[in-house]
DNA sequence: GTAACTGCAAAATATTTGCATCCTT
DNA sequence: AAGGATGCAAATATTTTGCAGTTAC
């Protein structure tokens, strides 16, 4: 499925920056993070844009954000099971040490956890980090 | 332990912005941000104080940080087993949606996750969100 | 034509660094 | 006394907001 496509199907507008942004995910192998975008796009958009495309994308299911420990917010893009407001990536992540590249992995479906009485699951995230195919 | 005798045994110097934020550490149920020490602290001392507290303690394996999915950085106290650079929180944490406290469950241990071929596991971090006890 | 999107400027936040001073050992 | 820790100022970096101009439908 073409970006313009997935835009129109979210009831998006198809715009240059939403389009490349999308066009960017698809052809990376990992998640993203905002400096990877705007460095990717070499300056074609704007900073801004380039955080209203993510916050619009997250908000409408296109991506999803991945937990890490540091500072940086990473995103991938959902599966189809993504609704608008309703996430459901469950699968594990995977960020490698040494390159930084962060994995989904589709296949690896987040295990049950058994919570103490009184809490309540609405999500779980897996992130595992370690050292990655490419770098072994 | 007392604060001061914790930072004695990482061989630390024993200042009084150390103790008192360890005591914060102690003293709340759950993890805490950069910015709820600074509040909590009541500037008492410098925000770069706290900076450089929180990384000097993450480095020695005090404290340890907490992934989640919005830009904010979590730390929480590390159990015994964490060794400098080298830390095995092996238990899960939660974040309540509601009321943002996080806990870390010390009794609800990690699962084994199987990697795909190539992919060699370090660390592991789960994160479930949801409703908390207090807040049911 | 209208609503939505973008770029630019600027404000608000967050984080890092350098250096002089003070405190711990 | 010496090395390390802190506070302050300032440099950087990051994120948000407002608004005018442009584009998609």
């Amino acid at each position: 499925m073409h970006s313009s496509e997935i835009l129109k199907s979210y009831k998006l507008s198809i715009t240059e920056s939403r389009i490349q942004i999308l066009n960017l995910f698809h052809a990376s192998k990992g998640a993203l993070a905002h400096a990877d975008i705007e460095k990717l796009s070499a300056a074609m958009f704007d900073r801004v844009t380039i955080y209203r495309t993510l916050q619009t994308f997250v908000e409408k299911g296109i991506i999803h954000t991945i937990p890490t420990a540091d500072n940086s917010v990473l995103y991938a893009l959902c599966k189809d099971e993504c609704k608008e407001g309703h996430h459901h990536d469950n699968h594990v992540h995977f960020i490698c040490d040494n390159c930084s590249t962060t994995y989904c992995l589709e296949k690896v479906t987040i295990p049950q956890v058994q919570l103490p009485e009184g809490f309540v699951k609405k999500q779980a995230d897996v992130i595992v980090s370690g050292v990655c195919k490419n770098c072994i």
